[in-house]
DNA sequence: TATGAATGAGTCTTCATTCAT
DNA sequence: AATGAATGAAGACTCATTCAT
């Protein structure tokens, strides 16, 4: 594998970061092995030699484009959630306006979503990545909690469960319908499960003391 | 494409077999795009040529083996959750030991976990199979919901949720461990949320009277 | 690095073969880096893929046809210096007809003489396979040597000595021509040397016991 | 191919003379395939494009490199020799102790070796710088023999078989150790072959009027 | 002169599929 | 039905050289 270059000129500069681009957007649309490099260089409007300038090899132009845009493709969430100031008067109608403006954000990026899944379990390299960027968002989030007012014990888990319950109720809403389901009555009993996550709850108090 | 045989002699039935098996078990093993018709023939002790007597093409051996095998991978849950007897009185010591089972059966397949998941994102006919699937899987969980005696409103919805949620937390606990996580807590608060989803919880109730 | 098959049906055997000579030939005459598979397919007259049937790249082929080919260009000498019968007491005359013919042989082979010298010095295996097919020579010649009736000290070693002036010669005389010699001459001397070499020759009998 | 400068100003000088060292380096030791322009210009410390200011292309370089390298890699030898102070009457030990220097000499030059004699026996130019340094070499042996009181017939064809017979056994005795060989006897069976070659020998005079 | 960015033809290699027997 | 040989299109990557600044 030949050496790469840091490009120092402005313009080069500009080429690297279209190659990340471009090459992700197409990555993302068509799938890591329909795309080759050849078109990742038209594409970006380059010469396919190009291309091998700034990256080793195709798989590092994955990367790095994960690197950039995967927090966003995947964790839109967090983004919505800083912007609630009231988040813990009013827990549910917030929770629930975040989770229906996270479902539109996710609706753009169906193909992304697919393929991006489909190469965290086949790559480990991607797989790693994925971790790091559930990790940040876990933090993320449990901050925001912590800003909010919230001082729950295990809040970090709780966190994080709260990122992949919405993660699972966006793809089951955006991607996975199953007709016959009544997908309003499941998100209210997500806002309910989560209040049992996040307020203390009587029933569930006793509960916690039962050995399981 | 050249037709296909339907195989009509024993031996033939079984070779179509075999080549699904030793097929399916390579592409879980060392991943779809990494496995060659060459070598799936070999491991199934027949010629190269052979394989195409009985499939169209490479994808057609593994719709077959996922059409056989997906639902004892990806949802072990259901066969180990029928075996328990008194779920209904017994819930969080039942689900709990249906869970910590589910996770020894999946430890076995890992490799398979994530290369099943990975094509089922970027192929839209495993995706449809995996959907099948996972219906079956929730109408099976709501039968034994309803023999063991539950009878609650979005009843099927709250199977699906189950079985999402186990999956979630399975992945969790054997493919995704971040160290610094504690699982045992949140096995725990896994645990007390189902009793929230399964059971009249007296807060909630309340909650549910919410408009959000 | 594909696996490679071992040809069976006897088409495929002559298959094989045709890629070492066709092979082994256009490097010989065009060079190793000049030759391409594609080249070498087409010139064997079968497709580009299936030459990787047989050999695991381009570097293989060269080492069969080297293993197949190499003693009979490189050492061409053994095989017309078996047929000396009277060596030991006609020995300037039968060397000098030996290096004539050998010379004549090599004539033929002045593209592929060279070629081959690059390869050895820049590819360690092929620098092996030289060294093997040498020390085959070398054993070869001190047994014609042996049933000549010569039994030399150091016996092998003048066996190594002979075999490489003779390719000296061959290699000044039909490849390296520096105008301004008189190879008639130096071909003379040569055989004297030769002489020293294989005889008792007072002289050099007094020299042997100068040390130096 | 574009055109290329002469350079005047001493800096350019410098910097030409810097690609020829540096470049020639790098081929010897890892092989004229093996690098490329922009690794030689890295290890020259200037820019890509700049080598083309001083040279039509990559191979210029190479020969610019033998110009002014090749005689004191491939031919030591001359110098040593020419330290030798009383080289007729003391031939055999002072042969000897030439040989030995030799090699000494060249074994830092393994590498370097091996490629260059790869590229004379693979590209013309090369080989034609070859017989040229070899032909200088040739007339500098036979006159430090005609200076050392050496008055012999045929006395040039001597110096370069003086030269060939020192590189060979070199080569042998640093590049291509067969285990089983007896270098020392070897040695001394070459230089009693050169005594042959450089003194009168009663015996040999005999043979030479046998007309073979 | 000098820089480093850009070019794009060329090469090896893979593999699903078809063919001949 | 079965074998294993043959096909050939397609893709990743290299690198000497030229270009723009």
């Amino acid at each position: 594998m030949g050496n790469v270059r840091q490009p120092i000129k402005k313009k080069a500069i500009a080429t690297k970061e279209m190659i990340i681009d471009k090459g992700f957007e197409l990555i993302c649309n068509n799938g890591y092995h329909s795309v080759n490099t050849a078109s990742i260089a038209k594409y970006a409007n380059i010469s396919t030699g190009n291309v091998y300038q700034y990256f080793h090899d195709k798989h590092e132009i994955l990367l790095d484009g994960l690197n950039k845009y995967l927090g966003s493709i995947m964790f839109p969430f967090i983004e919505i959630l800083e912007k609630e100031s009231d988040l813990k008067n009013n827990f549910p109608v917030a929770i629930k306006r975040v989770i229906l403006k996270t479902i539109e954000v996710k609706k753009d990026y169906k193909k992304a979503y697919h393929e991006l899944l489909s190469l965290e379990n086949s790559d480990l390299e991607v797989f790693k990545i994925f971790k790091n960027k559930e990790l940040e968002a876990t933090n993320k989030v449990n901050d925001i909690l912590t800003k909010s007012g919230y001082n729950l014990d295990n809040q970090k888990q709780k966190a994080h469960f709260l990122i992949n319950i919405i993660n699972l109720v966006c793809e089951e809403l955006n991607y996975h319908q199953h007709e016959e389901f009544n997908y309003d009555a499941m998100l209210n009993e997500v806002i309910r499960l989560l209040m049992c996550l996040f307020y203390n709850c009587p029933n569930c108090r006793i509960q916690k003391n039962i050995t399981f």
